[in-house]
DNA sequence: CGGCACCGGCGTAAGCCGGTGCCGGTGCCTTACT
């Protein structure tokens, strides 16, 4: 898949962005993802970029960042990321790189912002988090920035729901800064991953790069478990066959201290991760990851973002993820430097609960109340900061009640605050409507840790489907799977359910949606409205269920 | 929201298997910024 629609780029941008990637980073070539990428953010286009982490995603925005006049501001999701990325610039010799957050100084975050001010200011870095403040909205805002990147774009759909809600206000931080050009980029993002990033961003007419998606070199494979303590004997022995260095995810922190334990006990270099943790401690386990040619970090899903080791020889998941989105996530740090890499999830059914868990977050319709009523009782629009503190609970409480009652309509936001959309809405009403919003992103959720069930018990190609789930057809069979290898998987051209894949279809109860995935005997589409669903081609038939929209 | 947490027997012993328990409940269970 590539632009949805043609940028107004012009051959003579794409010479002054070769001309400036190889003067200013040393970069001589451009791939073709980077270079289209780039000359829509030239043109002013709101951009979209799915490529693979280690294809040069920070060049697309970099490069261009520095042609256009003013500043570039950079969403990122952790603090060590935009270190990261301030580091790298500096060692390519280019000035003006910036971040602001809560590891530094008050003084040291002034200084950005005077920088900013006096134009000295190309790059500056920072978490949703600090955009969720008048007085930086305020520094940026003056500033007139041209281009605004959300790196990991993924966190906006994954996180911002509910676990880092000012992800979800991002939006119309952009509006208040004036909508310079949006550029989002994220290595993993199925079709209803992108749509959310594209809508909460409020992104506009945005084309849409994706490119690189298939990762052949990894070889893909599930084991069916039967008891705990027979997988957890297998993945110790698959683990010591596979060779080191390699990755174990595990669902739990306890879990990545007895895996590792059990680990070292047969020898091998093993180190548990997650984030309870002690800094110096998670930065130890980066270090020794980086630096050992042995290694094997046994870690929950805290283990990854920004870390790139080229020669990962195996992803070994101990449980399923809870999304195919998280998982292709985590397997795809197998194998970088493109040589043969291996993919293992063992899986038990009764591992999907703790993902079942981790994707039903509750409502709390008390706190949902009390948000909306201070909205609906201020005298004109009210603050998050001035909620949290009347109401005594956390902003990122706040912030999640106040997302979801703007989704349900009852309230809008603007640069002084939250206000009552109007009134003669009834609090309760709203109250329900933003509760229901809840339940219904939950019924989604769920539908994505099915999905995942379906990659775990599919006998078909087990690439085929995670591609489809992205949305790309692979032709064929991959020949790098088990069911490939082990001969269960079907011939793709044999199949003809009447549904094309990617097509438009409408379903009686449903509503509308997307054929995602053929098989023999049914089905997969993506509703709108209740999520992943796969449907016997019988029933769909003899009830008249399904038709082409 | 959902299922687990254990224990005795075998027999060289250790770790593993398989069956019982029945109780009464409650806690546990990922991700990061500020």
């Amino acid at each position: 898949m590539s632009a949805n629609k043609t940028g107004a780029a012009t051959t003579g941008d794409l010479e002054r962005l070769r001309e400036a990637a190889a003067r200013l980073f040393g970069w001589e070539t451009l791939r073709p993802a980077q270079a289209e990428s780039m000359a829509h953010v030239m043109a002013g286009r709101d951009t979209l970029v799915v490529s693979p982490t280690g294809s040069g995603k920070s060049a697309i925005y970099q490069v261009p960042a520095v042609l256009l006049n003013g500043t570039t501001i950079v969403v990122s999701p952790l603090i060590a990321l935009q270190r990261d990325q301030v580091k790298g610039l500096i060692e390519r010799g280019a000035a003006g790189a910036h971040v602001v957050n809560s590891s530094r100084s008050a003084r040291a975050n002034s200084e950005a912002f005077e920088a900013l001010q006096s134009g000295d200011a190309e790059f500056i870095f920072l978490a949703p988090e600090q955009l969720a403040k008048d007085e930086v909205i305020a520094e940026l805002a003056e500033a007139k920035p041209s281009l605004f990147v959300v790196d990991e774009a993924h966190c906006v759909s994954s996180w911002g729901h509910d676990f880092r809600p000012d992800y979800l206000r991002l939006g119309e931080v952009i509006e208040r800064l004036g909508h310079p050009a949006v550029l989002a980029l994220t290595a993993t993002a199925s079709p209803p991953v992108r749509a959310d990033i594209v809508e909460r961003l409020g992104m506009r007419d945005p084309v849409q790069v994706v490119k690189g998606f298939d990762r052949p070199n990894i070889r893909l494979e599930v084991s069916r478990e039967v008891t705990a303590r027979e997988k957890r004997r297998e993945i110790i022995e698959r683990i010591v066959a596979l060779d080191p260095p390699g990755l174990l995810y595990v669902q739990t922190r306890a879990e990545t201290d007895e895996y590792a334990e059990a680990l070292r006990q047969v020898g091998e270099e093993a180190y548990a991760y997650h984030a309870g943790l002690a800094p110096a401690e998670r930065a130890a386990v980066h270090d020794a990851f980086l630096a050992s040619d042995r290694v094997i970090v046994v870690a929950t899903s805290a283990f990854g973002m920004g870390i790139d080791k080229p020669d990962v020889h195996f992803v070994v998941h101990a449980a399923p993820a809870e999304s195919l989105d998280s998982y292709y996530q985590q397997i795809g740090r197998a194998g970088r430097d493109g040589e043969p890499a291996t993919a293992v999830l063992y899986f038990r059914p009764e591992d999907l609960r703790l993902p079942r868990f981790f994707s039903s977050g509750t409502v709390d319709s008390e706190l949902l109340t009390g948000v909306a009523g201070a909205i609906r009782d201020a005298s004109g629009p009210i603050r998050i900061d001035d909620i949290a503190e009347a109401l005594d609970v956390t902003r990122a409480r706040v912030t999640r009640s106040a997302n979801l009652l703007q989704q349900a309509g009852a309230i809008t936001s603007g640069a002084d605050g939250l206000s009552w959309t109007d009134e003669s809405t009834d609090p309760a009403e709203a109250v329900a409507a933003a509760a229901a919003e809840a339940e219904k992103m939950r019924t989604i959720e769920l539908t994505r840790v099915e999905m995942m069930r379906g990659y775990a018990e599919t006998e078909d190609c087990r690439r085929h489907f995670l591609l489809g789930y992205f949305g790309e057809e692979l032709p064929g069979l991959c020949g790098s799977c088990d069911s490939c290898e082990d001969g269960t998987a079907t011939a793709r051209a044999g199949i003809d359910t009447g549904f094309a894949v990617q097509s438009r279809v409408r379903h009686a109860e449903w509503g509308p949606g997307i054929v995602m995935r053929e098989e023999n005997d049914r089905i997969t589409v993506l509703f709108e409205e209740v999520g992943y669903r796969t449907l016997s081609l019988k029933a769909v038939a003899a009830r008249n269920l399904l038709v082409a929209a």
